[in-house]
RNA sequence: GCCCACGUCGUCUAGUCCGGUCCAGGAUAGGGGACUGUCACUCCCCUGACCCGGGUUCAAAUCCCGGCGUGGGCGCCA
């Protein structure tokens, strides 16, 4: 926090965490940092006040500090200036020792930085990297605005899992069990349905999948659009496309600060990038020496692998794998209309990593209520989506990005979980 | 849910294979002291740990079993 004008001469307030003293005896360099940076404040034993230089000696690391001093110049301060203190107050003192080295002296091991989240978070590299989250969800809303999407959020709390293997959390809700929403999906169908022609929300998911990988979280936040109207998978491709390089070239213009604290470049990805069919891809894995068996999702080994392939051959960090295997897909998945074994479901990677799901799907009732049989579901479970397609819905589809993903993959995260402010995972719940 | 690995000062680690050398070593942090241009300040001194429970053994940080925790792989992932 920093109030003045931070010219020579000129008196202004710094307030933040004491990050260091650096006592040479007669003089005394205290780092404070605040959310901008860090700032030298120099205290001169001959110049600056007896109790004054007491009280920084009992100042612990990590204090809340106040001081009120004279700017001035001088090119051996890191700045270029420093501050000459008139006044030196703690607001909060910090106990000793810290349980972790927020100096990153030693580097903490993940699991206990989250365990004290808002220490690890005074790091300006731990900090960056929410600082381009930010940045990247105000690209996400703008990019959605200037193409003519409305913003919707739509409740958490459900009657019902939609379907398929993912777990639910259930919960009390007054005298009946509920369910923590895995998907605003049905929910954004609905608002097609109802005539909305485009929509997209931004909002927390939940996963009760006991995964232990460092992709994967119990709760993460989704970007979901639906659009009305489409000729096929491939409108909603070109646009979550677009969604891609908007918000990468708003990163590259907007975060170079935090890019180059965390010595990470981004360059804005070409147009338009490589696709490839699960046909295809089967073909180019087995190619490399991977077997995945044809009409098969791939598994993680072979989505790094394609990754690889599409990096080599096109010099591209993204790939779109379409078409995906009916024997995969769910209910609500429209399928080619001359290859019924084949669907308008397509992924996209991210260096090799899973960071969009989107499909066309299928808004014809007869169709839908077919293949919800096909796939061995009971209809009763899920009249309310299926009423949807009884009075009148456009073709539709759409898709949904992991934001946390997107963000450790254009930082090169090791673990999802860095790219969390509270990750819940399985065994994690505090803080 | 299954499989593998790991768990040592506040933090990061060495030591574990092959039990005794370890009342556990180092770095950083913390406490004390010296130092007028530091910017990973430097130098001296000090404090501080074997995840929990059981077992084997003359002897366990070290070997075995169980639990808990962590990391990862698989399955699964609308």
């Amino acid at each position: 926090m920093r109030e003045g004008i931070f010219e020579e001469g000129q008196r202004v307030t710094v307030q933040g965490h004491l990050e260091e003293i650096r006592d040479l005896g007669g003089l005394k360099f205290v780092i404070l940092r605040d959310i901008k940076g860090r700032v030298q404040v120099v205290f001169n034993k001959k110049t600056a006040a007896q109790e004054l230089l007491g009280l920084i000696d009992s100042t612990s690391r990590e204090s809340v500090v106040r001081v009120v001093g004279r700017v001035k110049k001088d090119a051996r301060a890191p700045l270029g200036f420093e501050i000459e203190p008139e006044s030196f107050e703690v607001l909060s003192k910090a106990e000793t020792p810290l349980p972790i080295d927020v100096a990153g002296k030693t580097e903490t091991n993940l699991d206990t930085r989250l365990d004290w989240r808002f220490l690890d978070l005074r790091r300006p590299e731990v900090a960056a990297v929410f600082k381009i989250q930010s940045k990247l969800g105000k690209a996400i809303r703008e990019f959605f605005d200037k193409n003519g999407f409305y913003e919707i959020h739509t409740s958490k709390i459900v009657s019902q899992a939609t379907e398929g293997g993912a777990n639910v959390f259930p919960i009390f809700y007054f005298k009946r069990t509920a369910y923590l929403a895995q998907s605003p999906q049905f929910y954004k169908q609905m608002m097609i349905a109802a005539g909305f022609e485009k929509v997209w929300e931004i909002g927390p998911v939940f996963r009760a999948e006991p995964h232990h990988t460092p992709r994967h979280l119990c709760e993460y936040t989704s970007i979901d659009l639906e659009m009305g109207y489409i000729k096929n998978h491939l409108d909603v491709i070109d646009v979550v496309e677009e969604l891609m390089v908007y918000s990468l070239d708003y990163l590259r213009r907007e975060a170079q600060e935090e890019l180059g604290l965390l010595q990470k470049e981004i360059k804005t990805p070409s147009r338009p990038f490589p696709r490839v069919t699960m046909r295809e891809a089967y073909s180019i894995l087995s190619g490399r020496g991977i077997n995945v068996e044809y009409g098969l999702d791939l598994d993680p080994t072979g989505e790094r692998e394609l990754g690889l392939a599409i990096k080599e051959k096109f010099g591209h960090d993204f790939v779109f794998l379409t078409e995906f295997p009916w024997r995969v897909a769910q209910f609500y998945h429209m399928r080619k209309s001359e290859e019924p074994e084949w669907t308008n479901r397509a992924d996209l990677l991210f260096k090799g990593l899973e960071i969009c799901t989107l499909a066309q799907r299928e808004h014809r009732y007869d169709v839908l209520l077919s293949q919800a049989k096909e796939k061995g579901l009971n209809p009763k479970d899920f009249e309310f989506y299926l009423n949807f397609f009884r009075y009148g819905v456009p073709p539709h589809g759409g898709g949904a990005l992991g934001i946390e993903r997107i963000v450790m993959q254009l930082l090169d995260l090791k673990n999802v979980r860095e790219a969390v402010l509270l990750p819940r995972t399985p065994e994690r719940l505090v803080p």
